[in-house]
DNA sequence: TGCATTAATAAACTGCACTTATCAATGCAA
DNA sequence: TTGCATTGATAAGTGCAGTTTATTAATGCA
């Protein structure tokens, strides 16, 4: 017994519909196809559904018995249906994502909240985790997709260039060092550094950058976390270098920033997916979200991925991002 | 949008078993044809459901939100089937029927609780009434169909012979009536006759068949109910004139029947339908007992029609028939 | 009695779903 | 690394189900 959709759906207009002519219209097939559907439908059920002449079409008794059973089924196949549709057109689930700490502080708390606003029924996970955490995250599935730094080559994962995070020099507003014609590790090293802590992945870029100069980074203070340096800064300690996307370097009148001017002090900041995974819609959305935020920019920076929160951002944000 | 059945079976059948392979053979189609299957589905409903490559089928997360939904579904449906396969399988609902009097008070209630004894799930409505009614039911589908007496020659209604009920004389046991060598209208007239009210279709007959031998029925006394005219015949009024298949007749020592010897001294007790209207299965199956226990008998009388009642018969009457 | 309407039937056609054959990718073992 | 086995994707060809057009038969109505 192989019933299929298309027979119920013919039964059911031409209940509706009270014949065939009218029916066959309404399904947009001819008349003869389906008197040819509906004789279908009857033979494979052994059940005569309507008594029909050339003047009448009635329903039998077991077509009046039957009709609410027809009609309760093509209502929940297309109530389903409804479901699964709104499935692709309407972003929906959980998004699971391994952060870098530095961009989960950054701009990413306002991309997720503008995105929520305008996806309420998609919430986050965030976990924040450092470089290697956020790779072996991706591959075990514990997140959807990872936000971390590029020049990863593994075979089972995929990388989307996000964003060039540049390394800014920080310093306390009315320094010498904003005065400088040039920003370079030579002329840097002639301040007294603050630098990250040797684990950092910021100490390991701007070490590897300092040596690509020839020269090595000596931190007259070292931290670990980056609003320490900062402190460290606005206290006069020295100078720091940290990512333009940190945001621990903005909000403060009496520090400034401005870009290095080596090659080297820049890194990519990439999303790391699984390869040949198919992700959630909302997750395709979300990463077109941050490629678009990133590419708003003439040139990437900080700054750029600012994004505007909406009223309620905040809500929304508290609601459904939980932390790690 | 017009995802289709097969399809999610298709679906279902990756899943359960893994892989296309495998899952095309438990579907009897090839290897191809299911791959084929399956991107339908995907592309009409416009989201990836399983990461594959040659050697490992994977649902993505789409998928795996969507298998309860397909699977509930197509649990509904092939629940729905099953429903409607017991409809044509095994007999269910109410079957509603008019009945002659006499037939309804005779072998019909022993059909019924034999019926019923086997089909638990019919109940019956019964509905009495003089053979008019009963022509007059059956057009307005008051009932599913009727048993009244043949004749009848409608355009719209169709009649099935179900058995001839023959008249038989009806005598206190013992009454010079049964030696008689010839049960005749000159014979019976002889003796004083209790016949049935003018009304009856009984007595109708009765005076056609008289005035067909040449002879006018007269009455010594007369009964509108079928057990007055026994009790009459028992208290030795006279002889009465009846229905072989009356139930009033039986039951009794003291008195005896026997055939009339005349031609006329029997109706044809017929099923009346209506023309082109098609009936449950239930109604189908029961005609067909109906025909069965009249056929079982070489030469159709009462008796033959009784049916060996079955354990909780009675209760299964009482409880699955409502009196008109 | 003729006309209009409607479902059934016939015949021809179309296209879709299927099959077979083959390819390409991948894992595994030697 | 190489060869083999397995598996899903692709290509090409085929058959049949479903469709259309045309026609018939039945029926109600003017």
């Amino acid at each position: 017994m192989d019933v299929n959709l298309r027979q119920i759906r013919a039964f059911l207009a031409v209940v509706g519909l009270g014949g065939f002519t009218r029916a066959a219209g309404a399904l947009n097939i001819s008349q003869p196809a389906l008197t040819i559907r509906i004789r279908q439908l009857e033979d494979q059920i052994g059940l005569r559904l309507f008594d029909r002449n050339t003047r009448s079409v009635q329903l039998t008794r077991v077509g009046q018995e039957l009709l609410p059973v027809f009609q309760r089924l093509m209502k929940d196949f297309d109530g389903a249906m409804a479901d699964i549709r709104e499935f692709s057109e309407e972003p929906r689930g959980t998004i699971r994502v391994a952060v870098l700490p530095s961009f989960a502080a950054g701009p990413l708390p306002a991309l997720i909240a503008d995105f929520r606003a305008r996806n309420p029924r998609v919430s986050f996970v965030l976990k924040d985790a450092v470089g290697k955490r956020v790779l072996a995250m991706v591959r075990n599935e514990e997140v959807d997709f990872g936000i971390g730094v590029g020049g990863v080559d593994e075979p089972d994962l995929d990388t989307i260039d996000v964003f060039e995070d540049r390394m800014v020099l920080v310093y306390p507003r009315g320094h010498a060092a904003g005065e400088l014609p040039l920003a370079s590790v030579p002329v840097i090293s002639q301040f007294p550094l603050v630098l990250m802590d040797k684990d950092t992945s910021v100490r390991r870029l701007v070490d590897e950058a300092f040596a690509a100069a020839g020269s090595i980074a000596t931190p007259a203070c070292e931290a670990t976390y980056m609003s320490t340096a900062v402190s460290m800064v606005r206290a006069g300690l020295g100078l720091a270098i940290l990512p333009a996307s940190a945001i621990e370097i903005r909000g403060f009148a009496d520090i400034a920033t401005r870009p290095i001017d080596d090659a080297g002090f820049v890194r990519r900041i990439v999303i790391i997916k699984r390869r040949g995974s198919s992700l959630l819609p909302a997750v395709e959305e979300f990463t077109k979200v941050l490629l678009a935020a990133a590419n708003s920019c003439a040139t990437p920076s900080a700054p750029c991925l600012d994004v505007e929160v909406q009223d309620g951002g905040a809500e929304a944000l508290a609601m459904g991002v939980q932390g790690q």
